[in-house]
RNA sequence: CCGAGGGUGGCAGAGCGGUCAAUUGCAGUAGACUGUAAAUCUACCGAGCUUGUCUCUACGGGGGUUCGAAUCCCUCCCCUCGGACCA
């Protein structure tokens, strides 16, 4: 028996994710009826890579499949106060609607949706002569503590004791004005996102100015949905790593631009990406924190119909196609399959996954885009 | 604004008038070893080339003292921590 169009709507949404807080509350929205929004935000620090890209596009693919309104909001502003891309303003903005945007909508064509059905919203034109929105800033601020915004510090990627300017602590009151000041249901983040997510719901009931409500009027929590953060190519800062500090070094870990062989950009070429999942970390049957594997699950693995093809010389035991990841992790972890052969074959699969973006990128006027952004990275 | 302490190579952190291109740790690069990576070991690790007991540029910026300064003096900028001011 097909499952009611309700339900697959969310199946759709919650699949595939870390977590979402809380399925109740979406069940009651999809209930209700309403015309969901969504949103995503970006900061425009650099190039763009595989979780950016492929892991966000594909949950937002799945919203959109879902006939949720989808954004994809470029933060200019907040790019600017995390100084990124040197904190010049100008050119964050030209990025953000230029590279950042194309890089983006290429993404989506690699994973089979419509980019012209996403909605791009550029920070600066949401503000802009919107003094309602500073107003919600300042209403959310006066709904959590000091101690609670410097704690949240770290969605900017930033140490919870390290010195900042002043700024950076306007960020989260920010991140969270920007949910309701455009009435999104749905804010959709990284796991690395959650502390501004949560301050939301829990400001969200005291809210005076641009609450979230429902049809009959009552104020209500935004959901949160969270999706996986890559594990980084690198090696572990320590390692073995005891079981029970996994959470505490989990972002050491993540994939980051700022460790440049640490990531896959998405327009990197074939050789790139071989050669850096060739250097990846990937102890033999380790299955916990493998980025290769990982990758091979989040990226690869993402529908019921994904296969894995392992081509293998014949003395290594030939061919072997893997139609779900539970079967290819058990291979792995019982060393029936080898490091080498999973790195080759995952980088094959991402280099013809990849090929849509590399194609867009090939463009005179996208390549134009992408090799002003190099400039502007080196420049620094 | 006042007082104290600081600003050294990608980071951390020594040096405190010559022997400093600057100890050391981490990171990075290359090679050896493993059918991958990691670990380990070896070399490199400011730039340039004629690869040398070579040249240039360097210890927040500028100026000065000295035969000679990362090291002393002056000045400016910035950071940290206290304090003062608060119609």
């Amino acid at each position: 028996m097909p499952p009611k169009p309700k339900e697959k709507k969310i199946n759709l949404i919650k699949r595939n994710l870390e977590e979402i807080i809380t399925e109740g509350d979406l069940r009651k929205l999809i209930h209700s009826g309403e015309k969901l929004k969504h949103y995503i935000g970006f900061e425009i620090s650099g190039k763009i890579h595989l979780g950016s890209g492929l892991i966000s596009m594909m949950k937002i693919k799945d919203f959109m499949d879902a006939g949720v309104a989808v954004t994809v909001f470029l933060a200019d502003w907040h790019t600017w106060i995390n100084d990124k891309l040197g904190g010049d303003h100008e050119k964050i903005k030209k990025v953000a609607v230029g590279y950042f945007k194309e890089g983006m909508k290429a993404c989506m064509k690699c994973l089979g949706g419509n980019p012209e059905k996403i909605n791009f919203l550029l920070g600066s034109d949401l503000y802009r002569n919107h003094n309602e929105y500073w107003v919600t800033v300042i209403d959310v601020s006066k709904n959590a503590s000091l101690a609670r915004i410097k704690r949240s510090i770290t969605i900017l990627g930033r140490k919870e004791n390290e010195g900042v300017d002043f700024a950076k602590l306007i960020y989260p009151p920010m991140q969270v004005a920007d949910i309701f000041f455009q009435g999104v249901h749905l804010a959709h983040a990284g796991m690395d996102q959650r502390k501004a997510h949560v301050i939301a719901r829990d400001v969200a009931l005291n809210l005076k100015i641009k609450p979230l409500l429902d049809k009959k009027g009552n104020k209500i929590k935004p959901v949160a949905v969270h999706q996986h953060i890559l594990l980084g190519l690198g090696k572990p800062p320590s390692w073995p790593i005891p079981k029970d500090k996994l959470r505490d070094v989990w972002t050491s870990l993540k994939m980051s631009k700022s460790v440049p062989d640490s990531c896959v950009f998405i327009h990197d070429t074939p050789e790139e990406i071989r050669r850096k999942i060739n250097n990846a970390f990937c102890p033999e049957g380790e299955t916990i924190l493998n980025p290769v594997l990982d990758w091979a699950k989040c990226l690869i693995f993402r529908e019921k119909s994904s296969k894995l093809l392992i081509e293998r010389p014949q003395k290594f035991g030939g061919k072997i196609l893997y139609s779900d990841y539970r079967s290819l992790e058990q291979d792995f972890r019982t060393k029936k399959l080898h490091p080498m052969d999973l790195k080759n074959a995952v980088a094959e699969n991402l280099i013809k996954l990849l090929e849509p973006v590399r194609r867009h990128f090939a463009k005179p006027r996208v390549k134009k885009m992408l090799q002003e952004l190099d400039k502007m990275l080196l420049a620094k």
